[in-house]
RNA sequence: GUCCCUGUGGCUCAGCCUGGAUAGAGCAACGGACUUCUAAUCCGUAGGUCGGGGGUUCGAAUCCCUCCGGGGACGCCA
């Protein structure tokens, strides 16, 4: 139940019906309809809604647009829309709509009916699977983790209330180059902890993390791991650091507040066979060829810069390999829509990905890659370079102690993913007003301070239908309005993939709500009107609540 | 060199996909509002050649071309 939408076809119709009118009666040609659209005027002036459609015609017609507009404004048939009040032709011919604010006054009694699912869609049967995060299990969440956390799980949470059937999955990079680099640099940290006098490996994982993971392993094991071949003693600590990693990263992210319904071991895919699999394949099909010993996949037939390598001429698989087999896999699960989350350094990827993805057979719109620009960081006005091996950034479990979980997450959402963002450890240690997500969480802790107060003092909320919306003011109707708008700002986001809307509407509206609260008193002595604003305030809460609960962010009852 | 993202008031950004009417927020600045449901709030003032140029259009921040600045990717790494 989407009012505004509601509103948009119910005009369409109207213009629609009054054109086809228009034209058996001779008074306008034209052979099939323009894309108009029905939209909400900047300006409070030009109506509630608007539509171009005259000026759109204007050309096929040969007439001029407010000529146009005049003619179908007198055709309409104000009885299909009696919150209709007003038609005005404006401008170079717009077509402007005004409606009686009575048409909001449905909007308590839907959004306290449907409560924390106001905003949502019906179900629609689609199976979307967001996969986010992926992060290497060789290291600590760091900052571009917990950014493509926050967006990818508030997608998912949109996509959800959009009516999809949304999975959320990480994938577990557990195999290949970076896994055999850890598990040496493992083993040198151990033996060098034991008391050899080794080299530790130049391109090793030199963080003070993988320190700590062998100090656990000796804790447990002591020097049992000395009398190991090095084959052995690698396997075991990496599988030890990986299970603990595994663990950490869960942990974390469920911190964040984010819990995934699958975690896919990209060993899985080679122990099944299935990566080798698929390149045979893509042989048959001859989207394979030898050269120099290694096989090429020929992603340039679909649009790539150059040939990629699946197979080196060592015989190993390549990263991209494995990611053909996965996405095959993907697929064969049934999910209609697959959408992967990415930090824009893999940008490179998306091209051949989506070429192999049509090699298989598939339909490349069924994936959308959505990449993220990174994320840099900054302490004390310098740039703190992101470094696995360095250790010397800041984790995202740190960063969760420090900031808090909900003003993480809002800061790390609240700005498009195409923008790289600027992290400022100082600033964001703050937890002044600065930060927006107290804006709209004491929004929200005000609401229920009302309340609070209206049940010592007795008073009880009314049914909706017992209580009379007319006696609400312009900002309690803008209020009103702003809240119709949450369903298709959801359908919007889950459609175009950008989460920062959900952000930007909410503190649209608590804005909204505060510059409501410093003007006008919920509990005072007009009872019609201490009525009406107690039900428009379970209805603001009951948005702004539903909106934080898609960002991951806690709606505190006080603050 | 090729490709991706980006350039909007002093700062941080939204708007660009799907063109629409005098370009919006927040922060910072300045001036106001608490004996009243939480001042983590509100109200007001000031501040902009939407990077430059060209094109398409009745109409361009939005679409196209080109140039310039910033970031990133171009490996038989992932």
């Amino acid at each position: 139940m989407d009012p505004i939408q509601k509103i948009r076809d119910g005009l369409r119709n109207l213009l629609v019906s009054a054109l086809e009118k228009s034209r058996a009666e001779g008074l306008i040609t034209f052979d099939c309809l323009p894309d108009f659209v029905i939209e909400v005027p900047r300006d409070e002036g030009h109506g509630d809604f608007s539509s171009n459609v005259a000026m759109l015609m204007a050309r096929s017609a040969r007439m001029a647009p407010r000529k146009i507009a005049e003619i179908i404004v007198r055709q309409i048939d104000r009885k299909l829309m009696p919150e209709l009040q007003k038609v005005e032709i404006a401008g170079a011919g717009f077509i402007n709509f005004f409606l009686d604010q009575s048409w909001l006054y449905y909007l308590p009694a839907l959004v306290i009916g449907m409560g924390d699912r106001y905003g949502s869609s019906p179900k629609q049967n689609l199976k979307v699977q967001v996969e986010f995060v992926s992060a290497n299990p060789t290291g600590n969440l760091h900052m571009g983790n917990a950014r493509g956390g926050a967006i990818g799980d508030t997608l998912a949470n949109a996509l959800s209330f959009a009516g999809y059937d949304v999975e959320r999955e990480f994938y577990i990079n557990d195999a290949g180059n970076q896994i055999e680099v850890f598990a040496q640099s493992l083993e040198a940290r151990y033996l060098q902890l034991m008391g050899a006098k080794i080299e530790f490996p130049d391109n090793g994982y030199a963080g003070q993390d993988v320190v700590d993971t062998v100090k656990n392993i000796i804790r447990d094991y002591k020097d049992a791991l000395l009398v190991m071949s090095s084959e052995e003693r690698q396997k075991f600590v990496v599988n030890y650091a990986l299970k603990e990693k595994i663990e950490y990263i869960k942990t974390t992210l469920s911190n964040f507040g984010i819990n995934y319904d699958v975690w896919f071991s990209e060993t899985s895919l080679h122990a099944s066979g299935q990566v080798n699999e698929v390149i045979d394949y893509l042989m048959e099909k001859g989207f394979i060829y030898e050269e120099d010993g290694a096989l090429w996949f020929r992603s340039t037939l679909f649009g790539d810069e150059k040939d990629e390598v699946v197979i080196r001429a060592n015989g190993l698989p390549t990263y991209f390999a494995t990611d053909i087999a996965y996405h095959r896999d993907k697929f064969r699960r049934g999910f209609d829509r697959v959408i992967n989350v990415w930090g824009a350094d893999h940008h490179g990827h998306v091209a051949r990905m989506k070429g192999a993805v049509q090699a298989l057979g598939y339909d490349e719109g069924r994936l959308d890659i959505l990449l993220m620009q990174l994320v840099r960081l900054y302490r004390g006005g310098i740039v703190v370079r992101m470094s696995k091996r360095t250790g010397t950034t800041v984790s995202l479990d740190e960063l969760i102690d420090e900031v808090g979980k909900d003003a993480a997450r809002f800061f790390f959402v609240m700005r498009s993913p195409d923008s790289q963002m600027d992290f400022d450890l100082d600033l964001a240690k703050e937890k002044g007003q600065d930060n927006p997500v107290y804006y709209v969480q004491y929004a929200h802790a005000r609401i229920q301070s009302i309340f609070r107060q209206a049940a010592a003092a007795g008073v009880e909320r009314k049914r909706v239908e017992e209580v009379d919306f007319s006696v609400l003011g312009t900002e309690e109707m803008q209020l009103l309005r702003k809240i119709a708008d949450f369903p298709e700002e959801i359908t919007i986001v889950a459609r175009t993939m950008a989460p920062h809307r959900i952000a930007r509407y909410i503190l649209d509206l608590a804005g909204l709500f505060h510059s409501f609260y410093n003007h006008h008193r919920v509990l005072n002595e007009n009872q019609s009107l201490q009525d009406a604003r107690l039900l428009l305030m379970e209805t603001t809460r009951i948005t702004i609540k539903n909106a934080l609960t898609i960002l991951g962010v806690s709606a505190p009852d006080q603050m």
